[in-house]
DNA sequence: AGGCTTCGTGATAGCCTCTAACTAAATCGT
DNA sequence: ACGATTTAGTTAGAGGCTATCACGAAGCCT
């Protein structure tokens, strides 16, 4: 479980602590959120006084990084699971949505509110364009919808986020909508923006994920000739 | 401005102070965001001492909650004077990313990663059915798009959120997604999740929109028969 | 002008992050 | 096996925060 290489006693013991240490973080965020991490609580609740931690962790945003690094690690995981009999764009929202009603907090770890001072290690980016990639390659494996869109030439000369993926452009926009669209549903669920609202929330994201998969509509065809809405604002 | 109709002079300070400390609360959620308010900092700002705002704010989570209700207001507002020469869906898309870009801290705010513990209070689920009667209305207005689907005769079954409103389960279904599918473009575009992607977040706005307003899919006929995704996972 | 209400203050308790100095223990080199 | 070095954990403390309390100092009303 633990999966820890360490050589010398040392280096396992401080790999079991420093796992230990998010594991009591993972409990509290469930509890209190990401803002309400307390480095004191996490010391106390594990029998040791308070700035032991700092011997960790340089510091409290030190190990929400951290966490934030596992929640990309663990989402890239399931996705390639989710990917492992082959690219499947259904099983990759399904498996989504589990991992996000999974843990809520992890979810809005990724993709919540932003910090503002806060900027992302590269190597955490490395891993959102894996995550993209297995995207990619789902709905790359998609049948394929009607000519493609405007926004998709768009994306064709500003594709360096698709990182070499040699999706077409109608491929690109497509990946593009899947996210936000699911994640439009997924984290106004997971808010609670729905709750007395009624209607099934798990319904709603079935309907959504349909809609996606036959074609989503994304003008093919029809619709109003590029620029009628000025995007610019 | 202030627009306090106080009658006396006690109630006039009172409101006055009472809308700085808002102000400078706005100013410093922009820069620190909302976990980072600070009443002590506040305080300091408004040359008193830290305990002077208790008597104006029962505590920080008061003066959050308050916040949150003049987002609340200030959105619906919004909305309004975006319907005001009649319903337009267009009109509301714009009106929504333009108040959105004009302060995300506020935006995130209302739709944002919420706070474990916090409960909205009443009058604040009144705006929000408030905002949500505007866009039903709106879609009320746009040209229907194919034969219903089958969410949407969920919805017809569970219509306690429209509040009464008359539209048809199309109407419901349309009105929804319209909400979901731009709060997914839109929080992604404020969290920074696509900066560094390339492309235009601007232009992908409009295509979203325009999909939206061209019907935007939702299974019009095509699509695979109820059931097959399993919703309920 | 007197009495009552409200405002703002300093003091205090308790929480937090994080640094610094110190002790105790484990590891390593010989 | 033993001394030297590295590391883990401790307490003390600075500085910040929320929030309560008791007190003096204004303001308002009759």
């Amino acid at each position: 479980m633990t999966g820890t290489g360490a050589k010398t006693p040392r280096e396992r013991y401080r790999a079991q602590v420093r796992a230990e240490i998010k594991e009591r973080a993972w409990e509290q965020i469930a509890t209190a959120g990401a803002s309400g991490l307390s480095l004191n609580a996490i010391a106390k609740r594990m029998g040791m006084s308070g700035p032991a931690l700092y011997r960790y962790y340089a510091g409290r945003d030190d190990l929400i990084t951290e966490l934030v690094r596992d929640a990309y690690r663990s989402l890239a995981d399931t996705f390639r699971a989710a990917s492992a009999p082959g690219p499947d764009a259904a099983a990759l929202a399904h498996a989504l949505r589990g991992w996000a009603l999974e843990d809520p907090h992890r979810y809005f770890l990724v993709y919540g509110t932003p910090v503002p001072g806060y900027h992302a290690p590269d190597d955490i980016t490395g891993i959102a364009s894996e995550i993209m990639a297995t995207l990619l390659d789902a709905c790359a494996a998609l049948p394929p919808d009607g000519p493609g869109t405007p926004f998709g030439t768009h994306l064709e000369e500003h594709r360096q986020w698709a990182d070499g993926h040699p999706a077409p452009p109608a491929v690109l926009h497509r990946a593009l909508t899947f996210w936000t669209r699911l994640h439009g549903v997924l984290s106004l669920e997971l808010a609670g923006h729905f709750t007395g609202m009624g209607f099934d929330p798990a319904l709603f994201f079935a309907a959504e994920l349909d809609d996606l998969l036959a074609g989503g509509g994304r003008s093919a065809g029809r619709g109003s000739p590029p620029g009628r809405e000025d995007p610019a604002r």
